[in-house]
Parts: structure tokens; sequence; C-alpha cells
DNA sequence: GGCAGTAACGTAAGCACTTACGTAACGGCC
DNA sequence: GGCCGTTACGTAAGTGCTTACGTTACTGCC
């Protein structure tokens, strides 16, 4: 090929036409499963999701463009509905994007498609050589031959297939336990000192003392993950309940759930307790159906600044709801 | 940074990030060194300069790009004098663009502005490391800090300061050989057997025979060559004359002649001949000043047949012609 | 409080491509 | 020679960004 004997001359001009055929191999994979949404949306959207509302410079900013194509891109993701803006509080220059309700449902339920992504492309761009220049060289191989567009939907179908497991702790997944629950304490809070200790260090903070932590996996992937704290001999608390961004709905928060009362039960453990906060919806749900009761008062000495929700396991309760629900149908793991 | 801690997903805007800083990158250096050039016209200039006249489709599919791109370019470019468009002879549809005169002057002068760019993106783009994600990382570390476009300015400034030098053949020059000669026979005509012999195997055909190669180089990197064939015992032809597009006008030409008659001297050779086209006017030139006359009727059994000039040198011209340019002034090798 | 400098961000226009489409010429086949 | 599918390629419109610019709001200093 011409451009590959001008070397580096043409890098640009490579680099171009690869992202491009990276943008269109992602859209092809989107509306292949069904999800109407655009490639180039991605560092906007996504970075809505994982770090909350934001201003529009504060994205550009992140996302390493110009202020004007996050506004342009606002204005036609606002008119489609995918986020709302309103004025800062404290600021009327700035704006503050958000995703819509629906737009955070639908991105709940892109991580098989990401992932599928991630995978194919990893796997092209993993070749040895060295320089950036047979690197390119083996992605664009990958991508002219068709591999990577068949890597994405081989690793997307493995993906909606497979089954979420539930599996106890290893010692080098400790790094997801950790980036699982950065995730959701940077969106919604801030990482106190308490956060930062047991997200270095869960053996040392959790196993050590009696506790146990549980990842949720999806065909190899770690997707999810909680923790079971041993406060007091028969005494546990569950804690850092954390369900990667992309992969929730899929019915992971219940099976860690319902995995970290069964590890409890086996312990002999009598008292189970949490601590939430009201702003967390979907996980105080995910508790009260699982057999959690709100505690009238807040728990005497509690260790986190953000808990103003109590709850407390109650057996009878839960036996209850499954008696109700006993039917209940199997979840998989991509929606119908 | 954000878009690094999404991994592959994030990798599409990341490469076009980076083209634009390449392009950015090239366009500094072009305007620098004072050329009024976009690196976005590279691809098509560069194909008409190596390649000779071409039509539309055929530029594109060389470069990948879509038609409509390259014949709004042309458009552009023939507005501006670059490129000039005449129909193809024996296809009204086809257009055959075509290198001004003036273009093809100014590109000739490229050589070391590319280089320098060459250079300076190869040391960036070379970090191990393995997978292309952790390279595009390396590389993009270089564009924020400034360091790609320094290294690109201090190449330059090496390359504009060195003078061409000539060496003798070297095995592991071979490459060059062949590649500086296949440049110019694949544009001007075809291989023939005897060149695709010749430059595959310079070793056996050029100097196990009696012969010699030259180098001329600029700063370490080969940009020009010829050789010296040995005919019968004092009978050598002057042959495989070729200076790198980009890197002529810079007195490479005149410097690989003025050695190799000095070489053919020094072996006390009697007859140095070499056999050309018409079409090649300016080596032509050159090989008139540089004290070759031409022979009337052709060579009889010539190797080539692309050959219909035949030139003989002649001492006593080469004399005449140094006593009248006597005070020749020394080519630099960026002009003025 | 007034005022200069700066930050947020929307709008306009430009750019380097793309896709979509139309037109004219070619080439093979009857 | 007539016709039909294909090829070459120009034009129009769209896209995802950019730069340039203007308006409004904030901030620090007197």
């Amino acid at each position: 090929m011409f451009l590959h004997a001008q070397g580096e001359l043409a890098l640009g001009s490579r680099l171009k036409a690869v992202s491009e055929s990276l943008y269109a191999a992602a859209n092809a994979a989107y509306r292949e499963a069904g999800h109407d949404i655009d490639a180039h949306w991605f560092p906007v959207l996504r970075y809505l999701q994982v770090r909350g509302p934001a201003s529009v410079t504060e994205i550009a900013a992140a996302i390493g463009q110009t202020h004007p194509a996050v506004s342009q891109l606002a204005a036609k993701l606002r008119a489609q509905g995918w986020i709302t803006r309103r004025t800062d509080r404290s600021d009327a220059r700035r704006g503050v994007l958000e995703l819509s309700a629906e737009a955070e449902r639908k991105l709940d339920r892109l991580g098989p498609v990401w992932c599928a992504i991630r995978r194919a492309a990893a796997a092209a761009a993993v070749r040895d050589g060295g320089t950036l220049l047979d690197a390119l060289g083996a992605f664009e191989a990958d991508i002219a031959s068709g591999r990577l567009a068949a890597d994405i939907r081989a690793h997307h179908a493995r993906l909606k297939d497979a089954t979420i497991e539930i599996a106890p702790y290893r010692r080098d997944w400790a790094v997801h336990f950790e980036r699982l629950n950065a995730e959701w304490l940077q969106r919604w809070f801030t990482l106190e000192e308490v956060d930062r200790a047991v997200l270095g260090d869960p053996q040392a903070h959790v196993i050590d003392p009696g506790g146990a932590i549980l990842f949720a996996t999806l065909d190899g992937e770690v997707i999810g993950t909680c923790a079971l704290l041993k406060e007091a001999p028969g005494v546990y608390e569950l804690s850092k309940m954390a369900v990667e961004s992309g992969f929730r709905g899929f019915g992971a928060g219940r099976k860690l759930l319902e995995a970290a009362i069964a590890e409890f039960q086996r312990r002999r453990g009598r008292t189970l307790f949490l601590e939430s906060s009201k702003r967390l919806g979907p996980a105080l749900q995910l508790y009260e159906s699982g057999g959690f009761v709100h505690h009238p008062a807040p728990r005497p000495g509690s260790h986190y600044q953000r808990a103003d929700v109590y709850m407390v396991y109650e057996p009878e309760k839960a036996k209850r709801l499954r008696a109700k629900a006993a039917p209940r149908k199997q979840l998989r793991v991509v929606g119908r």
C-alpha cells in the first residue's frame, strides 16, 4: 500500500482512517445489538454516566475536545431526550448537563456491547512489534479483513448468553474491588478515609478480620462486588456493594446480595445490617426486596459521613418475600 | 485522564485527536521552514511526485480515501497552481492530474522537513509496550509535552546545516540502492529484467565484477546513489544514478557524478559512458555540465529498452567547464 | 460600588472529509 | 449499431469536529 511506504509521514492520515473505521465498527455493533446510540457520543455520555452531572467546559476538558464540540453535541442530545440541562445554582454562566432517566437506563444496558468492543479491539491492538507504526499496521489489517467486526460479534454473542456467576475473594481481583467501588463513591460522594483504607487493602480490612468479599462475573469479566464486614462476633455489615455501570439491570446486584446473605447464614451470623444513603434509590429498593428493613434511628457510631440510611436484615421478611414472589422468572443477562 | 481510563472504548476518539495533532505539528514544521504547503495535501501530492501523473480514482484508491475527497482537493490545488489537469487521451471520462513544474520544484525541496518529521515521529512512536494503546499513550504524551514539535525542529536544524557527503558501498545499504532506483524507474519506465537483477543483488552484479557504488548521505540519511559498472578492462558505465525525491536540487546529484568520475579516474579507466533517456531532462543537463557529450549513434548492443541517449565522458570538456565556472559558489543544503 | 480581566458557552463559519446522486463515457454483447 | 451494466468523477449536502467571535456572568482590586 502506498501510504505504508511513506512511513511516519502518512501517520496522520492513517490514524484518522483507523479512527473512522473504529467508529464505524462500534456503530455496527450498537445497531446489531439494537441500541440507538452513536459511537461519537461515547465520551460525553460515558463521562456523564460515571462522573454524574457536569458542565460543558468540564466535559470538554476531560475528553480533550473543544467546548463548542460538547456544546453542539449537548444540544443534539438534549433534542433527542438523552440529557437535560439546567443552569448551575451558584454560577449562572455554567450549565449542568445530566443524563435523563431513560438515557441512564439505556447506558446501563450497554456493558456487554462495550465489553465486546473492548475485548476485540484489545486483541487486535496487542500485536507486538514495538513501534506505533507496526501496531497500527496490524490493526488496519484486522479492520480491513473484517476480523475486528467478527470478533466484536463473537464476543457479544458470548456475553449475551453468559450468566452472571458469583465468585469468592481472590487476591488478584482486589483491584476490581477498588475500581468498582471507587466509581460510585466518587460519583455520589467523596472517598472517605475509611473507604480509602478498605479499598486499598481489602485483605487486611475485610478478609483477615473474618469478613468476606464476593465478586459477580460475566464470562470471566468482573462486573460487580460486595463485602461482608465482621463487626463483632455474629454481627456483620453488608458494605461496598457495587455493580459496574453498563452491567446494571442484569441481576448482578440481586445475585450478590443473595450470595452475601447466604454467606452470612453459612457463618451462623445473628445480625446483618447495612448503611446507605437516601440518594441511592435503586440500591435501597434492592435491599428492601432482599429482606432488609429500615431502622428508624441512625446507627450509633456510624463509620460514614454519608450514611443516612440504616437497614437490618430480617429473615422473616425475606421468607415472606420469597413466598410471595415464588415463581420468579430467571433473569437473563440481556433483556428479553 | 478520563479517556485513558476508558481503555479501548475511547480509542477512536484518541486516534482522531492524535491524527489532528500530527497534522498540526507537520503544518507548524512546514511554516517554520517557509513552505506554503498543507499537511493534508501530502498523500495526493506525494503520490503524484513518486508515481507521476495519475487519475482521481487511482489516487483515491492508493491513499485510502473516497474519490470526492481527491476530486475536491484536486480542484483546490488546481486553483492554486499546484497541479494541472488534462483529460486522458484514451478515455474521456478519466482526468490526468499532474504536478506543475513549480510544484515539482517545491516538493523537491521538502526532503529535509519530511525527514525531520519522520525521525521525530519515529522516535516518539518506538516506545515499547506492545499494545497499540501503550504506544498511543506515549505518543500522546510526547505531543502534549511539546517534545514532538521540539524534536522536529531539532532534526530539521541538523539537516539544514548538514552537508551532503559521499560514501562508498556498504552491504547494509543495498536496500537503499534498490529503493532509490526503483522509485524513478517505476515512475518513468518499468523495471526491466537487467534492473531487477542489478538492484536485487548489487554485490554480485556491480561490486564483484570490479565496479563501484556510491551513496550520497545527509546527516546519516541515504538520499542518493549511483553505480560505476565495469564493462570491460578500462571501460566503465555510469548507471543507476538516483536522488531521492524531496532531496533534489541540493547538489547531491552533482556530488555523486563528480565522485563517480573521480573513482573512474582513480581506477585509471579509459572510457566512461552512460545510457539515459531524453525524458530525463534534468539528469541530461547534469551529465552535460559534468563533462559528458552526446554520442550521435545509439550504443550498439545496449542493455536497456528505454535508452535513447548515449553519452561519453570527455576529460577535455570537463576541464574547460571547470575553468569557465571556476569560482563556483558552495551549494547549501537548504536554499537561503 | 465600579470596573477590568477572565470564564462559560452559545453561534457562526470553516474544514476535511463523508455519503448520495447525477451525468457522461466506456465496454461487452446481441 | 443499439443497449445495458459499469466506471470516472463532479456536485450537493451532511457530519464531526475546529477556530473565531460575541454575550453574559463572575471575580478581584481599587
